[in-house]
DNA sequence: TTGAAAGCGCTAACAG
DNA sequence: CTGTTAGCGCTTTCAA
């Protein structure tokens, strides 16, 4: 590898125009068998690389996509981005991973720079406080595809789970278990995710008759430390007897609280949670939970992506597609 | 947002030359504030971004480093990559995640590809098995930077962590605690961290003459079934006190089975493992483990290889530099 | 303090 | 089937 060998270099090599390296490489079709064959051969054997800065200016595109998601310490997110990576090999592309820490402020920064580096598109869940920049981006006609949150007031793709279904799922089979009193740590009722599992948890209640307690129902941040605070707050203050939590952070913290009070499941209390981490099943005993669709999640947000990025600029015409996903309830032993 | 609105629009907007532009955005002190502050009002009311794919091609210069881990599901990387990120931000560049999950034609392909996009600098945590490609990217002027896993014959700056201090002082603490007969869960020999895990085992058992059974060590690949596998070899077949694991997803699959066997340490057994996943405090009773400064590497790592690029083409001259950090053994609950 | 112009490495008409 | 040439958007000499 040595940067100063370029495709002009190659056809000096090989006694041809750069018009025709360039087409031995992208279209080989092109150039006659032998010519090609020359061509290719001391390609190899100056171990010449192509260099994309050159051809993505010229091209206008930059064979890279970026993603932003909002915490770094969730399996939810690793396993996302496992799927869209995978797709994104698929298709020559590499992907530019940001973190955006659910902080506006950050996503901002990261969707400029991602424009400033003229991506082919963008994969995000959304904070939901930048609605200006998506619009913006997407009238720049970068494609842009949401998973996890959706904007509303703003067009594009999207791949979602069917959040108030998993959620009123759950708590139906925690109801009908025989728990009466589900003390609920739920996500922030402004993102969208949080707002819909809350949903869930009272269409369950009042499909089965039971009344709902508001005071059951804390809300946290989806960070650690509040659902640690919550969990002690329904536990300390209530008789529940049952938790159901809305997210694997949080969930994280209320197992801490739950161990430090000793308290065992299912003996003394149930435990329900979103997300399905590995975990899940390393602590005694395993824990139910509501499972998305990850991988598939990833895979399938790339895969709109990419539709929309192979039409190019046509795609414009076509309207945006919502495909909404399934959770699973996976029954273990915490319940 | 419009990518029509390039340097030479807001030259003409700005009654001015393009050069005059690129100074107000470069090197505002060459422009008269008078020029500079009209420059600045347009591109800001008419929302110019700069196009990096260009100034890239002309600087010679991309903005971007990669960096290469082995696999996506280790907490460990992940606390690395927030480290490898924040420095990144801190100097304005972007940074290409990818997972070579330990097999060296994905890594081949991730190192050729950023090679191609002209990255800045790389940080990889290595296979060990693409020697001439490490060299050729190295020879090529791009700085490299190792972490994790060291590579014997290949000169680069490297941020590792004293794995064989680790391992020694932990087992000696097992042995002194009463454990006697330790089944050890190993990594790949062939791999550096492997290979100096068990360095330590052994020493420890010298230091205090006890002697070892090499039945008792079982090479698992790293990898959460070799965790289990290993883990059932060691309990079916031999009498050990206590299981010492060389990383978290193989302790994770030894978890499973001691789970499986209704074993509890520490009074069936004793458990202790490397990495420090926050798992480690949600199983009850709490794990023992050997934690290592996962932020720490990635900042550390991401401050060498920066100041290798800030040095530009006369970093050849200076020697690499290799920082080894220390383990710090965390005593919980499981031995 | 500013402008003109060359050129980074590549692709894509267009012409032959 | 191949070559010539313009030009992607920017930075940077050189000259004024």
């Amino acid at each position: 590898m040595n940067p100063k060998i370029n495709i002009t270099e190659i056809a000096k090599q090989a006694g041809v125009s750069i018009a025709t390296v360039s087409r031995a490489i992208n279209d080989p079709a092109l150039v006659k068998t032998e010519t090609r064959e020359r061509i290719l051969d001391i390609i190899k054997s100056t171990n010449y690389k192509i260099n994309y800065v050159a051809k993505n200016l010229r091209t206008n595109k930059s064979y890279s996509i970026g993603l932003i998601y909002t915490s770094v310490l969730m399996v939810f997110y690793h396993v996302i981005s496992k799927g869209v990576e995978d797709i994104a090999i698929k298709n020559s592309y590499n992907v530019f991973f940001c973190n955006s820490g659910d902080d506006p402020v950050k996503e901002n920064d990261y969707l400029s720079l991602l424009y400033e580096k003229r991506v082919d598109g963008i994969i995000i869940s959304p904070t939901g406080k930048n609605d200006d920049i998506y619009k913006n981006i997407i009238s720049s006609g970068i494609p842009v595809c949401f998973f996890d949150r959706n904007v509303r007031g703003v067009t594009a793709d999207g791949v979602f789970v069917d959040n108030r279904k998993g959620s009123r799922q759950a708590v139906e089979y925690l109801l009908k278990k025989g728990y009466q009193k589900i003390g609920f740590i739920s996500g922030p009722k402004r993102i969208m995710t949080g707002n819909e599992r809350l949903k869930g948890y009272m269409e369950a209640h009042e499909a089965l008759g039971v009344g709902v307690n508001k005071k059951l129902i804390q809300e946290g941040d989806y960070q650690y430390e509040s659902g640690y605070r919550c969990a002690k707050e329904l536990l300390d203050n209530n008789k529940i007897d049952a938790l159901y939590i809305a997210n694997e952070p949080m969930a994280a913290g209320a197992l801490q609280l739950v161990n430090e009070k000793g308290l065992r499941f299912p003996k003394d209390i149930g435990f329900l949670m979103w997300d399905d981490p590995y975990w899940a099943t390393l602590v005694r005993p395993n824990i139910s939970t509501i499972a998305q669709p990850c991988y598939t999640i990833g895979t399938t947000a790339a895969e709109l992506l990419f539709k929309k990025i192979d039409k190019g600029d046509s795609y414009m015409d076509k309207d945006s597609i919502t495909i909404t996903l399934n959770t699973s309830l996976v029954i273990r032993d915490s319940t």
